[in-house]
DNA sequence: ACCAATATACCTAGTAGTAGGTATTTCAAG
DNA sequence: CTTGAAATACCTACTACTAGGTATATTGGT
């Protein structure tokens, strides 16, 4: 039987290309393509149902993440594969844990694409081999020497400092003391190894997926 | 005569999918990939001379940008495309500084590409709709009114503030007093009507062009 | 039940950034 | 040649952040 694929993603040169480089192939048809997260989920609601989902994880109204999360839960049936950027490691975590069954990055080709999608129908899972890092945090292998592990409250205050809210701002917001955001504060420096407010926001636009 | 086309961008799947749409077309030959700005050189220097070159703007090793600015004078027979995601804006009037003759975002349709590329191999120009702000930008079209204009010092200012450096080291650094540092930031708060050093460095990742 | 990690809270002293000023020099446009 | 923007420099008072502590309650895992 055809493999009948829905696609997200926001660029459409992209799934114009997929499409061109797929329609070579008679077993596998594209049969949706969406340019964004609620896009993918209301064609697949109003469609025919697909036998594996294609996304994009960063895209503009509603991301890949957000989008996978949603799917997994009503459609658990049909595979999520990730297309990913070289640099969206943190975001591939994420997406695995949203329920999605592989990735690949756009360095890939062809052929790699095709076995992502024959693996993943099959009931398997794929990774490309080029985030291997994140797969293994993900997958908790061994920790990375370099790993840096924040705590969930960390994480938290992290995020509200890059924001730009001062010491104050975040204890009202939590409804903690000053001196409780304080010693968070200085715990994550010590982590980080940074040692300004300004190289945290940094490190956080970075590193963290606060993005859009 | 065929229109040879020397292509570079990082994402492999992406190359994959021009090639497969643009092999439809009689009249256009991909002669030519590169993963990023140097090997793009490279391989215009050891191969066939393209008749336009396509690239993507953001790479690794070597962006569009340099690749853009070194082949325009190597070459400056040779139009150059740009290829450019939706976020981009600023990156794009930095391409058109650096002599590309055109530029088509990644949002565009295969029609819109091989447009494009005709328009530049005529010798012309040609310009997504998409950005308009931007390309106002560039051709001096009338400002934005929310258009926020920092000066050169004001700019370089916000970039090591943005790097993580101090008042004291931002002063060492451009043999200034600290207080002059002080007037400076103090005009970027105005004009940016941000009123936090964390603030600033969010709008300065975001806005300026500050990575790799 | 116990241990380690997490989360909480407080104190002091010092440094850096914020907010309000004023003022001089330089340089390009009208 | 004058006007205005840009760049420079200084002052004071106040607020926020940094760095060094200590200490207790909670929680998850063996």
């Amino acid at each position: 039987m055809k493999i009948k694929v829905a696609i997200a993603d926001d660029h459409k040169l992209f799934i114009d290309g997929i499409k061109s480089i797929l329609s070579t192939e008679i077993d596998v048809d594209i049969i949706m393509e969406a340019g964004n997260g609620l896009e993918l989920i209301k064609a697949i609601e109003n469609g025919p149902l697909p036998t594996i989902i294609v996304t994009d994880i960063r895209m503009p109204v509603m991301d890949g993440i957000a989008a996978t999360k949603e799917l997994t839960k009503k459609y658990p049936d049909i595979p999520i594969l990730a297309l990913t950027m070289y640099d969206q490691g943190a975001d591939v975590v994420e997406m695995l844990e949203a329920g999605a069954k592989g990735y690949v990055t756009k360095e890939a080709d062809k052929q790699e694409l095709l076995l992502a999608l024959k693996r993943l129908v099959a009931g398997e899972k794929y990774f490309s081999k080029t985030i291997p890092e994140d797969f293994c945090k993900w997958a908790s292998c061994a920790p990375e020497e370099n790993e840096i592990i924040l705590t969930r409250r960390e994480k938290e205050i992290l995020a509200l400092i890059a924001k730009g809210r001062t010491t104050l701002q975040i204890a009202h917001e939590l409804k903690l003391s000053k001196f409780t955001i304080d010693t968070h504060r200085k715990n994550i420096h010590k982590k980080l190894k940074i040692k300004s407010n300004t190289g945290l926001v940094n490190y956080a636009l970075k590193n963290l997926n606060l993005n859009y």
